[in-house]
DNA sequence: CTAAATATAGAACAAAGTGTTTTGTATCTG
DNA sequence: CAGATACAAAACACTTTGTTCTATATTTAG
């Protein structure tokens, strides 16, 4: 790949996550992301049809890995702490999210941050989803098990939307321990 | 009131509503809500300065009843069923959100739901919170209390998204025991 | 019923944004 | 080095926005 498109693509993404956490998406102009990037306005639409794409682009490339990493430790080790791995996939995501090199968790907390929560929640229902069909948790109360799967992702970004209030008031661990006892007892 | 001035303000609300059942929030123009309404540029002007105040009054029209009527029933007889009281708070709320003689449900299912299921989890958080205080439910795995609050809202929500997914495959009675299910244990 | 007040329609307007196209220049790759 | 490719800059038609007029219709108060 060209030095030239990288470099561009790069500064159009940084303009782009900079202006989120000023402002609004929809607010958020092609031209405004043009003078921050400084670049040229046909070299936008060279490398993006929308700015819908754009937004879809970066989705992909922040959440790609933490998800990826996420679906990897639930392969081999299930969602939950066990002898193996002490700690639970829940944990290892909330630790992931906070590591971060990009700022995901600026995202998270910005004013757009349904739109990056609910691509988040649509990741995560599938991993949920993936491991209850292969390990067939018992379901003692006939609750339909998409609807635990979903009680289950939709809780997890609920909370995180709440940890993001008050800007990480609470370790990865204490949410952990937050999130067990909520979750566990309906298992 | 003049009737001109609520004749053209339910217009507005009905052809702005119609429109949000099509496409997206961001998608519609003022000019096509004009076209739907039948009214010129503007009279629009003279009732919303923006679409975005339009929206929060749409919102607080169809969501006021509702948050108060559970409001009320939260008040006398609390967010659980008892003796006095056999139903939930929370099935009150879902029967009272499927006999809608405005389409509350069509709002909360359509492209941009997001933005209504936050202002109705916004004003529930505000209820449960509320409900909490009053009566100091026992917390004695030392949870942070407006965690619990915003788990217990947030799951509500969550299942009213996935509710609407499969289009009322599931009736209020039953979604009330699904989230008692999962709520129960933890309190 | 009349008159004053007010809500509306319609048109015109500047300003800002969108997406496309063209031309010339700079930078890569082989 | 030479051809290919990415870029900048400007111009473009087009849409949307929000404001400001004037004229007309409707309502409410006296």
């Amino acid at each position: 790949m060209d030095r030239r498109q990288i470099k561009t693509r790069r500064a159009i993404f940084s303009a782009f996550v900079k202006l989120l956490e000023t402002k609004r998406y929809e607010k958020i102009t092609v031209q405004e992301i043009l003078d921050k990037a400084d670049i040229g306005r046909s070299t936008f639409y060279a490398h993006f049809e929308t700015k819908d794409e754009l937004l879809k682009a970066v989705c992909k490339e922040l959440f790609g890995h933490i998800i990826d990493s996420a679906m990897d430790k639930t392969h081999t080790h299930g969602l939950y702490s066990n002898k193996e791995a002490p700690q639970s996939v829940f944990c290892h995501l909330l630790q992931h999210l906070q590591e971060n090199d990009n700022n995901i968790l600026g995202l998270l907390a910005c004013e757009s941050s349904e739109i990056f929560l609910r691509y988040f929640k649509d990741s995560l229902n599938e991993l949920i989803q993936i491991q209850f069909v292969n390990h067939s948790c018992r379901d003692n109360r006939d609750l339909p098990q998409d609807f635990l799967v979903n009680h289950i992702s939709g809780s997890f970004v609920e909370m995180v939307l709440w940890w993001l209030k008050d800007k990480g008031k609470h370790t990865p661990e204490e949410l952990d321990r937050y999130f067990r006892a909520v979750i566990e007892p309906i298992l």
